[in-house]
DNA sequence: GCAAGGTC
């Protein structure tokens, strides 16, 4: 008499077989862990699946338009996750034949799905039959008793709508994805890996929207005008920006030569409370910003960090610190920590958290485990740090900070200028990346007469939106609920793979752009929110059982037959102006044999890039390129050809290696470090050029190349 | 080769 507990993942089936049954033991199979109880009169087995077992595919991949799919093991058709097998060998060898099965993964849609697809590919149709579902909104021993005492019957229209969302995500995506290729391989013989899908390309649209936007701006220049006082107090005339010469005039007429009298004095006291705690975007943003990592990156030291203990789940969208995790403990084994333990000696009792508005089901924020670490990694230890310490802080009650604004009147036109400090501290003790502002208050009196040593008209422009960087992208794709929170940061990278965007501050190149413009034309539906709007109600009708997956899934075929033979109508034109794109794009030099494009080049054969003439064969002008190497926008003194990075430590050189070597470990110093007074060089890395000290790691300062020839 | 979604 058997009875078998199907889990989502071996953290959650851990929490399930202790909260179920303590005396439960743990087994191993090959490299995976299981659960095992035997009670008098049964014996119950608590297994994990790893999230999603099993994949889409198509079942004969010769069709031209894939619509009849199937699911298959995803090691199969996935080569990088052969680690998956382990789980489904451990299900097939210790899961089947049992008398009861409860579903016990995550209570949403994707959750249903991965446990009904264990039940049905591996323990056997006939084991949906003996399946009840426990559900469960976190996974505190409370909740997971109740719900194994109360299972509830498995909600097909869940099931449903899962599987109705990985096929039109699969169908919609992939055809449109190849129907893209197809045109360029057929109009011009050249292969270019391309892609859509209903998150990545609304996700570029909203690049493009932004590029366009910078693109059309026109700088307008405008004034602004300044009173510079005593003590190097700057008060800001009330008009703020003035764009009309005359006006200028007009108000260094009236003030010039006048003394201020002072008019207003406030000082207010403002609270501001601790910063929410983490979830994964909240993460992703702070860490961009106060170490310069790219969300994706820290979405795996995250990860890695939960698999050795250190921190809690990290995919979770909530900023909620429940009482359940248990504040005292966590607190107590960080305190090991004299750095820890002089910021938490400063809390003040009882412990309440604050919390941000964001919720999750399934996960608390990101908090430590009390568990410390050993030996970290760099940026482990500066990201386990970063969630340490902000969790502290949620304990380190308001901050206050006191505000004087003052209002000076010189010859009738009104100045302003504020000051701020902090009174009181509160959690901005626990939190060290905080700035605490100390300004000076100048002792000013209402009525006053106070001298004024110059009175200026600042010229200025005005500046085009500011360009997105990941960090932000997430943020926006978060806002328009584009992806989830685990997705978006591959989605991202995909964009970057794709040779869509470029950079750090994100620059849309000239294929993302065309691929949009195609998409608009043909598919607008894909490059807008609006497919992920309309599967959501789907979706919800599949659940409520007002229709069938069956019919929005055929809904959705004849809808993708009909887009894919405009692209195939339109295919020489599409293909061609795809690939005119994608080599604008690729464009490095001018070819000094014929003066045509020089083209970074793929060969097939080699399996490697090198550089070419674009008026191949005519001109057969090619360079190659060292594994790994980066083309840079600088050119060589020499001979006028780019530049290039390559090997490790990088090192520069002339993309002509008969050039010579005069450029070998050359930097170019283009200025000094505001920071340290360093030179200041050119450097490359991953997202392209960009300006550094030579400082470094020492001194960390870094601009982009616009930003230095802006500034002069 | 192509999507988006789960997780070690």
């Amino acid at each position: 008499m058997d009875e078998v507990i199907i889990c989502e993942k071996p953290r959650s089936s851990e929490k399930i077989a202790k909260a179920l049954f303590p005396k439960a033991k743990k087994k191993k199979y090959k490299k995976t862990y299981y659960w095992e109880y035997q009670g008098e009169d049964k014996r119950t087995i608590i297994i994990p699946a790893v999230g999603h077992l099993y994949t889409l595919k198509p079942k004969n991949p010769s069709d031209e338009l894939f619509f009849d799919l199937e699911w298959a093991p995803i090691p199969e058709v996935d080569k990088k996750k052969r680690y998956i097998k382990n789980y489904i060998d451990a299900i097939d060898s210790l899961a089947k034949n049992a008398d009861k099965y409860f579903h016990a993964c995550d209570y949403d849609i994707e959750g249903t799905l991965i446990g009904y697809n264990v039940l049905k590919h591996i323990c056997g149709e006939e084991a949906l039959q003996k399946t009840l579902r426990m559900k469960f909104s976190t996974l505190t021993k409370n909740d997971i008793i109740k719900a194994y005492e109360n299972p509830i019957e498995l909600d097909y229209g869940q099931v449903d709508s899962g599987i109705a969302r990985h096929v039109l995500d699969f169908i919609f995506g992939v055809n449109i994805s190849r129907s893209l290729m197809r045109s360029v391989k057929e109009s011009t013989n050249r292969f270019i890996k391309l892609s859509a899908g209903r998150v990545q390309t609304p996700a570029l649209s909203i690049l493009v929207d932004r590029e366009k936007a910078i693109r059309k701006f026109k700088p307008e220049p405008y004034w602004v005008i300044k009173a510079i006082l005593e003590d190097g107090i700057i008060a800001l005339n009330q008009r703020g920006r003035i764009f009309q010469e005359n006006e200028v005039e007009g108000v260094l007429g009236t003030c010039k030569g006048k003394d201020a009298i002072v008019e207003e004095v406030k000082i207010n006291m403002i609270t501001r409370m601790p910063p929410a705690p983490f979830n994964l975007g909240g993460l992703q943003a702070e860490a961009y910003k106060v170490f310069g990592l790219s969300p994706k990156r820290t979405q795996s030291i995250a990860q890695n960090l939960y698999l050795e203990g250190y921190i809690s789940y990290p995919r979770t969208s909530s900023q909620k610190l429940p009482k359940t995790i248990g504040y005292e403990k966590i607190l107590k084994g960080l305190s090991e920590d004299p750095r820890f333990h002089e910021k938490i000696a400063k809390l003040e009792r009882p412990l309440k958290p604050y919390e941000g508005e964001k919720e999750d089901e399934a996960h608390p924020a990101i908090h430590p485990t009390g568990l410390l670490p050993e030996k970290l990694g760099k940026y482990e230890r500066k990201v386990y740090e970063l969630i340490v310490y902000r969790f502290i802080s949620a304990f380190g009650g308001k901050a206050l900070i006191e505000s004087m604004n003052t209002k000076l009147n010189i010859g009738g036109e009104i100045f302003k200028f504020s000051r701020k400090r902090v009174a009181k501290k509160g959690w901005m003790e626990q939190y060290p990346y905080q700035k605490i502002e100390d300004e000076k208050f100048p002792e000013f009196e209402e009525g006053e007469k106070v001298p004024v040593k110059e009175i200026i008209a600042e010229e200025n422009e005005t500046k085009p939106p500011a360009r997105y960087n990941e960090a932000s992208l997430i943020k926006e794709m978060e806002k328009r609920g584009l992806g989830t929170k685990s997705t978006r940061a591959d989605i991202i990278s995909i964009l970057y793979d794709r040779k869509y965007i470029e950079g750090k501050k994100i620059r849309v190149t000239p294929l993302g752009e065309n691929i949009i413009d195609t998409l608009k034309r043909y598919c607008e539906k894909i490059t807008s929110e609006e497919l992920t709007r309309q599967f959501e109600e789907e979706l919800k009708k599949i659940m409520k059982g007002k229709t069938s997956k069956d019919k929005v899934i055929k809904k959705a075929e004849e809808e993708i037959i009909s887009i894919i033979e405009e692209i195939e109508n339109n295919k020489e034109e599409i293909g061609k102006h795809l690939y005119k794109a994608y080599q604008k794009g690729r464009i490095v030099g001018e070819c000094p044999e014929c003066g045509g494009n020089l083209l970074i080049r793929y060969s097939g054969k080699t399996k490697s890039s090198f550089v070419g003439c674009s008026s191949f064969p005519e001109c057969r002008i090619v360079y190659p390129l060292p594994k790994g190497a980066r083309i840079l926008k600088s050119k060589c003194e020499k001979c006028g050809l780019p530049l290039i990075s390559y090997g490790r430590p990088r090192q520069r050189a002339c993309l002509d290696p008969k050039c010579g070597k005069g450029e070998k470990g050359k930097m170019e110093v283009v200025g000094k470090c505001p920071e340290c007074g360093n030179d200041l060089v050119k450097r490359s890395g991953r997202y392209g050029e960009f300006i550094g000290c030579k400082g470094f790691p020492k001194c960390r300062f870094t601009a982009s190349l616009e930003e230095v020839k802006g500034k002069g």
